[in-house]
DNA sequence: TTGAAAGCGTTACCAC
DNA sequence: GTGGTAACGCTTTCAA
């Protein structure tokens, strides 16, 4: 337990007989210093086994080389995929990711970028719990390093923006389902207070506009954040009189689709057979499900991909600018008609 | 883009008439300090919109209140229910985690390490490529703060130790399965040079000794590391010729369970009617799939807080030590006699 | 109780 | 090309 002093650039300068600025120079790269002094440096760098300090490093030159990334779920699945991908391409670039969770309200999302503030990361990953709230704009905004917002869509700030199309997907879903006969159909999915929710709600709403079916019954249900609580309205539905009931579901999100099977598996309900089911997010386990489910898929590592070439471009300079990335309704077994 | 100067403790200073010590004293809660001296920084803080700089404290205090964490896959969803738990731990702690994807070979990990300690973490969590490698270890021991290690057992290190109980619920399973008839058990399960791999394979021997049949083919095969692994294995071993075909397989991993199935679902098969399954870990959307799967299961996120919990006691001075985490097993509809 | 000043480990400017 | 030195923003003695 004995702290050993910290060898230091001084150390090195000491042992090599030089001054500590040609020792920062050799480290840096500098383009003036001589081969002799480079040799003379980096045996005694070897000889003492010095290594930079990063901390005194940041505190000299105002940047840390480390992002901020906050998002509310890391168990999550598209979550972790996105996760990994940007902690793959940060780091290629020297870039480290300090993470944080979303205490999954305003104020506190708020908190928590003004923490990434002080600990002075160069950059912030946000997905906050909500992209209307005045609070949480207004830190982002005192933020005065790159920020790329993942499916988030705070107007008038200046910030890269990653974007699924949901819409779109769902669109095509929706109008599968309705050619198919489905007049009742129940998107469930959650807070509204979120970018992907409202698009979700903007393609199913269309799909039904288009149409121009009449008696079509096309009511969002948002504000589902969780796993037991699609569960649990899902029941809600499915024990509705047989006139109300919806003959089709569209489930938004990762989460919300598990609780949705649960409680159809919990309930003896087939997919498929007694009513329609797509899910609004791809799952690599769907594809083990019989029947197969239909889904609105996309490729979640693409997406952490795309952020961090993004932020990458944003840290060299770069205007920020909006990216929009496809999804895709694939029709399975669990679309048919009514 | 104008880099407005920062805002400093000096700022504040001038602002209220005293000296930075003063200031300093203030927000580090220190005894000495009178009202009036508190209240006159506190409204210089408010007027100017200091917030005190943690790269700066951090150079100072050499303290960092970050911790590293190192895993290899945060898509895998017991990662990512680990880090979720951790990070809400940790972060109500104080302590901010800091992120890196181990590279999967010794090197890169061993490089990883370092490079968490010229960020000056205060401590590391943990899930290396592999428990035997000596560079690790090396590199793990020259890190002076506290390391948490997750499901890894460096021997002759000084660290904490999470570990879960895998050979005990293998054991179960595989007993289980023994009494039904199975005297060809396929284990399918990651490298070898992790624990838990090692404790599979351990809890799976064991119970065919402990058994005394005859004619046990007990042959875990290791190496398997991913999903499309696991489906080719499968694969071959299905399609071996009857007599040398395994009755029942045991899955190891998250990744490895969806492999399997994914192979058996492809080449028709059921299982718990064409063969007997067991998977070695737990997921929630296996209680959504029919027949049900036969599981090996553990708390994932008890696990994270755990770990949190034996990390925060390295920190404030308490000795290493290794906490035991219990599987269970639970038979389901693909234990089923041969 | 308060203030002055040293120093944490770097980098970058300025002489030489 | 190299060396001295002043910061970066903070905490922590030490005097007063």
């Amino acid at each position: 337990m004995a702290d050993l002093p910290r060898v230091t650039i001084h150390d090195v300068a000491i042992v090599a007989g030089v001054a500590v600025s040609s020792v920062s120079r050799v480290f840096s790269n500098h383009p003036s210093v001589s081969p002799s002094m480079r040799l003379r440096v980096e045996a005694a760098v070897k000889k003492i086994g010095y290594q930079p300090d990063l901390v005194a490093q940041s505190l000299r030159t105002g940047t840390t080389r480390t992002v901020g990334l906050m998002v509310r779920d890391f168990s999550n699945f598209f979550y972790g995929e996105m996760t990994k991908a940007m902690v793959s391409s940060m780091s290629e670039a020297g870039y480290n990711l300090l993470i944080m969770n979303s205490p999954g309200d305003a104020e506190g999302d708020s908190k928590m970028i003004e923490m990434f503030a002080q600990k002075r990361v160069d950059a912030l990953f946000l997905a906050t719990a909500s992209d209307k709230s005045e609070v949480i704009r207004k830190s982002i905004n005192a933020f005065k390093n790159p920020v790329v917002l993942l499916d988030r869509d705070f107007s008038h700030l200046v910030a890269g923006r990653v974007f699924a199309d949901h819409a779109t997907g769902l669109q095509s879903a929706t109008k599968d389902l309705i050619a198919l006969g489905h007049r009742n159909i129940a998107l469930v999915t959650g807070t509204a207070g979120i970018r992907p929710t409202r698009e979700r709600c903007k393609g199913f709403n269309d799909a039904f506009k288009e149409s121009k079916i009449k008696n079509g019954v096309a009511a969002p249900i948002t504000g589902i954040p969780s796993t037991s609580n699609a569960r649990a309205k899902t029941k809600e539905l499915m024990n509705l009189p047989k006139s109300k009931r919806p003959t089709a579901m569209i489930t938004g999100g990762v989460d919300v689709t598990i609780g949705v099977l649960e409680c159809l598996s919990e309930m003896e309900l087939t997919p498929g057979q007694d009513l329609s089911l797509v899910a609004g997010d791809d799952l690599p386990w769907l594809r083990v499900l019989r029947p197969r489910i239909s889904t609105v898929s996309r490729d979640y590592q693409l997406f952490g991909l795309t952020a961090a070439d993004l932020m990458l471009s944003l840290l060299s300079g770069e205007k920020p600018k909006t990216i929009t990335l496809p999804t895709r309704y694939e029709a399975r077994d669990t679309s048919r008609p009514v």
